[in-house]
DNA sequence: GCCAACGTTGGC
DNA sequence: GCCAACGTTGGC
């Protein structure tokens, strides 16, 4: 099982309406390296969900529930999307300056415009801790 | 709201 | 195929 990182901004899309709908599809990367990364993601794989520019913090988990599919939002086909379910919101919001501070190797405090991340499995599971999941 | 970092575009 | 110009993202 892998681990990842996608990013939303809250006023497109946030994570309360990402638990509301239960499953939804993560349309609208644009982006070659992000493009790479959800091909790669497999059914059942983890993900934390990160707000940028409001909030700036990491705010759930969510799970692959159907593998890469052209985004049904590009007319070019060149891309595409995932979908991923809402799995449990963290108990402490893990914000960008703890994960500088804990983690200066992660690829959110590196390359912070990167929309989905790879994120290790030791990362993953300091970053729960932090969060206040066991 | 500003600006640095990055990706993409287009002229040569 | 190189690189300058431009647009976008996202932290501050």
């Amino acid at each position: 099982m892998a681990y990842w990182l996608i990013k939303s901004e809250p006023d497109t899309w946030s994570w309360d309406q990402h638990m509301k709908k239960g499953a939804d599809a993560w349309t609208g990367v644009r982006n070659h390296q992000a493009k790479a990364h959800l091909n790669a993601m497999k059914k059942g794989d983890k993900a934390f969900f990160y707000h940028s520019n409001e909030g700036k913090e990491i705010v759930g988990v969510s799970e692959v529930v159907k593998e890469a599919y052209p985004d049904p939002t590009d007319k070019t086909g060149a891309f595409v999307c995932v979908e991923f379910k809402a799995v449990e919101p963290v108990k402490t919001p893990v914000t960008l300056a703890t994960v500088k501070a804990e983690l200066p190797d992660m690829v959110l405090a590196k390359n912070s415009r990167l929309s989905v991340q790879p994120v290790t499995a030791d990362e993953w599971k300091k970053i729960r801790k932090l969060a206040g999941l066991k």
